[in-house]
DNA sequence: GGGTTATAGATTGTATACAATGAAGCAGAA
DNA sequence: TTCTGCTTCATTGTATACAATCTATAACCC
């Protein structure tokens, strides 16, 4: 059918928006951080034009908070901004359940369950970064597959925000429990299923609550320690 | 309380932004039209840089396709488009409603109140421009009222397309009755009086349908008279 | 000392120059 | 004719220079 897969000439801008849309994700970048011009400049070793017009699309993004004349900075979530973040993805996961409950296949599920059984691997051999990944390309799946480019584009931006707090979670909350998340995504699984779309909307809301949560008590711990 | 209101440095970009997207709003740049910058440039007495950012912005905000090395063109909408858009901002609005449905109080119902009657007013003037922007003052008086600093963003967002295909309506379907808006309204502000959370979101369902309709509709006949 | 004003340095905002890219048209060969 | 390759021109992408702005520090006055 489709012998060749399109190509798209890729400026310096997205790839400089790129790098650093992974270092605020990664925590590589804190939030208040300056981020100044010239000083990607040199790490990037690209001209301060790409470096601006990668700082415009990720304040667009609202990654970074550009004060004019005075810069941009990592944005700074606080205990509202996750609340809103939040209720912002299950609004919009459960908008996506509407969309795609009655489209998914059993080729679909599979794929699904092969998603969640690699997660529950990396879980076992202690590689969080591909669990992660996988964790994200499960939620990730369910969303493209309603091939709406709205509901797309407003959900990576929320994830891509939720990322930037997540490893907040990660520094405060050491200890919690990865295998909750597989539970999770099976019965979110089940419940596509059987096409029992108020069980799929009541477990992202469940689900959803209880990351926001982590999230929101990490933040707090984080908050009490850079006071001392 | 409050003496003096937040003073914000407006940058170039931002202002260069504006223009372009309420010429792109009012039918003025019209789909698929090419934006070259050193047009605008001239046209607007600013250097090509600020015009470039302004340009990242509505390429971020949809408004505008930038394929790299051969420029910016005004976003043309497929009917696809347009459905995806009315889902969404139902999607959208009814979140909304979810969360101010407690929270409007009878300030709240006189201030909604007070917009129909003006759209009304403004209907019977035959001021077309003015029922627009009231007609939008309603829907935006809604979700501001949320406080919910994405729904609010992305809805602004969509709004904003939609604003870029109506003109199309605008056109196209000529002669139809302004009159229908203000019973929406009417029965929305009902819904809220009456804190009926189901019959706020049926409404909304019912009356972006309608709309999303009359779209499609001067869509089709756009795209029929521009092949003859 | 408390408060205001100058000054210096750093950083962003804007303008412009140069390089790279792609589209269109034309010429020539199969 | 039809395809290929060349050339030209318009336009965008990138780099850099200059202007405007802000912060902080220090000098100054009362």
């Amino acid at each position: 059918m489709t012998v060749f897969s399109q190509i798209r000439a890729v400026t310096l801008r997205e790839q400089v928006a790129e790098q650093i849309r992974i270092a605020i994700i990664e925590g590589r970048l804190k939030p208040k951080d300056h981020i100044v011009e010239v000083t990607l400049t040199e790490q990037l070793g690209v001209s301060r034009t790409p470096v601006r017009e990668a700082l415009i699309i990720l304040e667009r993004e609202s990654l970074v908070v550009s004060i004019p004349n005075r810069g941009c900075f990592v944005r700074a979530f606080t205990a509202d901004d996750i609340r809103a973040l939040f209720s912002m993805r299950v609004t919009l996961e459960n908008f996506a359940a509407e969309l795609v409950i009655n489209r998914l296949g059993h080729q679909d599920y599979d794929n699904l369950n092969d998603l969640i059984e690699s997660q529950n691997l990396f879980i076992q051999q202690n590689d969080f970064k591909k669990v992660r990944s996988t964790d994200m390309a499960f939620h990730q799946y369910l969303i493209a597959a309603s091939n709406h480019p709205h509901l797309i584009r407003n959900w990576q931006e929320i994830v891509a925000q939720i990322a930037a707090v997540l490893y907040l979670r990660a520094e405060g909350h050491t200890n919690y429990d990865e295998f909750l998340a597989i539970q999770d995504h099976q019965q979110i699984l089940d419940g596509y299923r059987v096409h029992n779309l108020d069980r799929i909307k009541a477990e992202n809301r469940r689900i959803n609550k209880r990351v926001e949560t982590e999230c929101l008590m990490a933040l707090t711990r984080l908050q009490s320690t850079a006071q001392s």
